[in-house]
DNA sequence: TAAAAAAGTGCAACGACTTAACTTTTTCAT
DNA sequence: ATGAAAAAGTTAAGTCGTTGCACTTTTTTA
């Protein structure tokens, strides 16, 4: 990797850094894209060049998590179902403390910020015609088969629901359920 | 009615007015505040008086349709189950071709258009806690029933799952296969 | 009927974001 | 090596959504 795009990805570094330094101290309204800017010594145009707007700058890990939900789907164990898994995958990863400290403060910071929230669950569900995708393969439904796009649709939904509720687990499980069984099943 | 009140609600139906005649011609993002504000002959700082911002412009009308949902739940007939009620009245109200002839290009705007795309779903969401309780009333469930919230939940989203599908009439039909049975009954 | 409360309006300003012109640095073909 | 193309950064100016403050008008109340 040569010098130039080490320094880029040194100064998108220092950015999101910064950012996320001064959004956990202030809160994200009370820090200005200048104030970001300022910190990493860079100028505030600068900064949309490495980023495409201020919310940006707080969601910079996005491709594993693609794969991750992915490979739950494929690599499931064998006879569990596809809702199953995806729950399993589900709670393990948003849940309520997951041991590291530092990822408590950024949850409760996106979650307490409307917009930081609202563009959450915007990357969040661009996994979706991706996840649907895995599924319709692992069951041999066709490609754009609309049920196996609801199923994904739904399961992504599940930490949007969960989010604001007071029992996160018991609502992402609650909702696994009426996803695996249907409302005919338990419900009157 | 005072004076007062008539002459707000003239100023108020007249910024409405304005902004939906510029935005179907121009497009949203092609029509700023300070137009509406100008073809309607008043302020800019008067439009936000009257709206809590540009996207509230097109988004007039609300609080009927949660009324027509509460209704549909509790107003079904004997031993049609509630997500096949909701099914019904999604397709009634969110499928393609009312016959509404400006209805139509309002659709197209909202959709094709990210802003309001965004709005028009958290604007619709806002019923899920009363359609919630409503489907608790009706089953008989405690009021923050987590069942009964994940199924209000998911039935609201449909309508955001069928938007940018080619065949909105089939997806909504295929997630309220999935809502009713469940994934086990139907998918492998 | 005077005074206080409330509501409508507009000017100026702030913050996110864009565009355009220009400087500096890195790359790469010669 | 060297000179030109490409890319990163800066500055400056501007647009757009939105808000705070000051001012006027209308309504209510003492």
């Amino acid at each position: 990797m040569g010098r130039r795009e080490r320094k880029k990805a040194a100064t998108r570094q220092a950015l999101a850094d910064a950012a996320l330094r001064l959004f956990l101290d202030r809160g994200f309204d009370q820090v200005s894209v200048r104030d970001v800017a300022e910190a990493a010594d860079v100028s505030t145009t600068t900064v949309f060049k490495h980023f495409p707007s201020k919310e940006a700058l707080l969601f910079d890990q996005d491709s594993d998590r693609e794969a991750a939900l992915i490979a739950v789907v494929r690599d499931r164990p064998e006879g569990m179902s596809i809702p199953r898994a995806l729950r399993e995958h589900t709670l393990r990863t948003h849940s309520a403390g997951t041991g590291d400290p530092g990822m408590a403060r950024f949850v409760e910071l996106t979650e307490s910020t409307p917009a930081l929230r609202e563009y959450g669950r915007r990357m969040w569900m661009r996994h979706e015609a991706a996840l649907a995708a895995a599924i319709a393969e692992a069951t041999g439904a066709p490609e754009d088969d609309p049920g196996c796009a609801a199923l994904a649709h739904f399961a992504l939904e599940t930490v949007s629901f969960a989010r604001g509720r007071a029992d996160a687990r018991q609502a992402i499980e609650a909702a696994f359920a009426l996803l695996e069984h249907g409302w005919s099943a338990a419900g009157q």
